[in-house]
DNA sequence: TTTTTACCAAGTAATATACTTGGTTTTATA
DNA sequence: TATAAAACCAAGTATATTACTTGGTAAAAA
């Protein structure tokens, strides 16, 4: 998988927009003011989102980026994918020379710690965020995902 | 923060050391042959992660790698931060450019979601991966996390 | 004393990141 | 209708990171 700067800084671009909110379209110029990112490197991720179905851009002056999508329809996960594309590597697929099993092993076990990233920030939405930011300053983000506890895994 | 190919490798090998158990160490050569690693670029991973506390190295025929501490005290987190070094940006601390607000909300938001994330990767154990591993295959891995629902955080 | 291993340092090639330059459309508005 | 503001696009470049290479030294078992 990946998750570099890259990623943080589409997540920080979709976070600026959706703080926005309703207040007309956003400019790439404004963002690039408020984050402190390069002008023609939004201009670069927002063209990924915009071609997975993020955001939408409006031409000409009064014009800016909104969101496709309301922010509790919009996961981390997926403004990271458009960005950074999530690999799934090391599809030895039991052929090969997997035979020892040791080697698949570890492929599969990387593979399942891998997806089960990305559930938890597919579990995270933008208006996630967004209510955080809202509200008082010692709640913690929550993982709503697979209810599993540590107890039915030991052992 | 960083969590790319690097870290990845890095568990990977982490895994199979665990995974060889009390068989003795494991060399480095085992591992690059497992795991498909250039040694040098093992003998990197494992400086870091040696310096860290995570392995111990025994030099000499027979020698080899083993873990410094048990599976259930090593998390996915401290290998990714022993190799990729778990870096927080966005420390604009208020000051500076920052009077709109609305920047230092999304930093301070994303920086959130950051040790949100390195929380979860730190609920993992590789304990809970091997065990993962010798069980049925219909499982998930769990976050055993701070215990906050969706519903705690909606309005 | 030979071999096997960890350990170490200084490189390099390939790739990804972040940015730059120089455009072209589209569209509101003066 | 001309101008300017914005999205949109393509092809570069500098820097940093990744993954690997080379060529060692040090320790310890046989």
């Amino acid at each position: 998988m990946r998750l570099s700067t890259k990623g943080r800084y589409a997540v920080t671009a979709m976070l600026d927009l959706a703080l926005h909110g309703d207040n007309g379209p956003l400019t790439l110029a404004d963002i690039s003011l408020n984050q402190g990112i390069s002008l023609s490197y939004l201009e670069q991720l927002f063209a990924a989102l915009r071609s997975k179905g993020l955001v939408r851009g409006i031409r000409g002056p009064g014009g800016g980026y909104f969101l496709a999508k309301k922010t509790k329809d919009i996961s981390i996960a997926e403004i990271i994918c458009a960005v950074d594309e999530w690999v799934e590597f090391t599809r030895c697929a039991g052929r090969e020379n997997c035979q020892s099993g040791q080697r698949c092993l570890t492929h599969s076990l990387w593979n399942e710690l891998s997806s089960e990233i990305f559930d938890f920030l597919d579990h995270i939405s933008l208006a996630n965020l967004v209510e955080r930011g809202t509200q008082n300053q010692n709640q913690h983000l929550s993982y709503s995902g697979s209810q599993i506890t540590s107890s039915s895994m030991a052992a």
